[in-house]
RNA sequence: GGCGCAGUAGCCAAGUGGUAAGGCAUGGGUCUGCAACACCCUGAUUCACCGGUUCAAAUCCGGUCUGCGCCUCCA
């Protein structure tokens, strides 16, 4: 399996660092509002990264914090004259269903930055003893860039660039600073605001230490994948590694990965130009689950772009998919022979390349593209090779693999068992039997009484089939 | 200014040295009482442009144009 690894700007073979095990982590949001469709993207993303892996038999630690310490919550909070805690509590639980909703699973651990200050002063003070921070007159403690000599290695600037380059570094007005690189560990409560007692002063901390500490009590002081969006790079994740690998005196991460932006109309997601959708909206239209078939037709590390129209295509083509799923069923409940034949068993064989297609393109850097086309592969050879007479053991074994696919890139191909009413099946006979007679306006009659409820009917060869709409 | 990414059919998108996957949309067909749904078939002599290397380039090198991102605690 090879993976592309931004430290080093190559597909690097991954090995990791305790045979049949992964450590991950891969930061959260800041839980101040609903997440958009953009934190979507590495939630999505990474949670196949997982789900692959656990496939290939590895055992993984997934962690994915939620930053709930921050201006914006404290700004919310300050608004609706309540607790920051209120706020990120509330959004903390809706990001929570959105997740479910994407078929996002649950972290392993979703540590929260307030649980985790003791830990991150006690960071602090190593990196002070080390050499490697300094407190400011006013308590605000902050890293000494220059003292890490691997400063810029991951997002590949050297310190002098960033000096002649930086526009507003070098009037930020934080003269206190040593160096204008030097970032924030910890900085002194303002009025109104929540902190914490430290030994520098009342204050909180700043947000890179948050995901050095939680990392290193959840995973351990070196861990195989570091995760999040293209934008973490430079100066998040950069400063993960200045904190992490100065304190612990060891590499941090292994492999780091980094998906790229979600755009709308090829331009950044904001408020200001009026693009900006939460997940919440899109559910009100689309079943969460396109959201993410959508998400997985492109590779993680491209720009995507979001659109109405692309968002239909990717329904489309996922409904093709579960179509083929459901016509598979329902053709097994028809099947007759049940032992495979000759013929069906050199067909199954050939099935096999196409699940040798997905497992390749996932193991080359999870290009989930090329994956979710062996899908629809997989999804023509059954439309093709499915007819009448087919045995159950074959129609089984196709249904089975596709549906594992499925379940690899997090999607559910099978619908669940829906109960008929007894109701609407009586409405479904009469319909039939008005069908017989050729007493069609009652038929249609029934039809669209039927689709006002939602149920949409099909008449096949092999019968009536029907599904919500 | 520094660093980096991208330009492949109407749209989306793989492919990174050996002669262009897949999906959506369109068109044709099958099925059907009709319809809807579904399914099958259908598409680039060509990969932004110009040079170069090579037996061979969408893929490598140089240049040009265009779009985008990061350098502001924005995933």
């Amino acid at each position: 399996m090879k993976v592309y690894n931004t430290l080093s700007g190559k597909k690097e073979e991954f090995v990791p660092i305790e045979e049949g095990k992964v450590s991950m982590y891969v930061c959260g949001p800041t839980v101040y509002n609903l997440i958009h469709i953009g934190n979507a993207r590495p939630m999505i993303v990474f949670d196949t990264v997982r789900r692959y892996m656990e496939h290939k038999g590895y055992e993984v630690n997934y962690v994915s914090n939620f930053t709930d310490v921050d201006d914006k919550i404290i700004k919310k909070a300050n608004e609706e004259g309540t607790d920051p805690s209120v706020i990120s509590e509330r959004y903390i639980g809706e990001c929570k269903k959105d997740m479910e909703a994407l078929h996002v699973k649950p972290a392993t651990t979703h540590p929260k930055a307030t649980c985790e200050i003791d830990g991150m002063i006690e960071m602090i003070e190593t990196l002070i003893e080390k050499g490697h921070a300094y407190a400011a007159q006013d308590g605000t403690v902050y890293f000494k860039t220059r003292s890490f000599p691997g400063y810029g290695k991951l997002s590949h600037k050297n310190l002098d660039d960033l000096r002649s380059g930086g526009r507003s570094l070098l009037v930020s007005g934080e003269e206190q600073k040593q160096d204008p690189l030097d970032f924030v560990l910890w900085k002194p409560k303002k009025e109104g605001e929540p902190f914490w007692e430290s030994p520098w002063c009342e204050g909180r901390p700043g947000w890179h230490i948050e995901c050095s500490v939680m990392s290193r009590k959840y995973l351990g002081e070196e861990i195989d994948i570091h995760a999040g969006g293209e934008d973490l790079i430079f100066p998040h994740h950069e400063n993960e590694i200045a904190q992490s690998e100065a304190a612990n005196g060891k590499p941090f991460a292994k492999y780091w990965l980094h998906n790229g932006f979600l755009n709308i109309d090829n331009k950044k997601m904001s408020k200001s130009l009026g693009n900006f959708f939460t997940v919440r909206d899109i559910s009100e239209k689309y079943d969460l689950q396109v959201l993410r078939f959508f998400m997985l037709s492109a590779h993680y590390r491209s720009p995507l772009n979001f659109s109405a129209e692309l968002m239909e295509a990717a329904k489309n083509g996922l409904e093709r998919i579960i179509t083929c799923v459901s016509n598979l069923n329902f053709l097994l409940e028809k099947a007759g022979a049940q032992d495979l034949t000759d013929g069906e068993e050199k067909a199954l064989v050939q099935a096999k390349d196409f699940v040798r297609k997905f497992d390749e393109a996932m193991d080359d850097d999870f290009n989930t593209a090329d994956a979710v086309s062996a899908i629809f592969e997989l999804v023509k050879f059954a439309n093709t090779s499915v007819g009448e007479g087919a045995s159950a053991a074959f129609i089984r074994a196709l249904k089975d693999e596709i549906v594992e696919l499925m379940d690899i890139c997090g999607l559910t191909a099978e619908r669940g068992q829906e109960m008929l009413d007894g109701e609407i099946e009586s409405l479904i006979q009469e319909r039939q039997d008005a069908r017989k007679a050729k007493n069609f306006a009652r038929a249609d009659e029934i039809r669209d009484q039927l689709l006002e409820k939602g149920i949409i009917l099909e008449d096949t060869r092999e019968g009536v089939k029907w599904k919500r709409a």
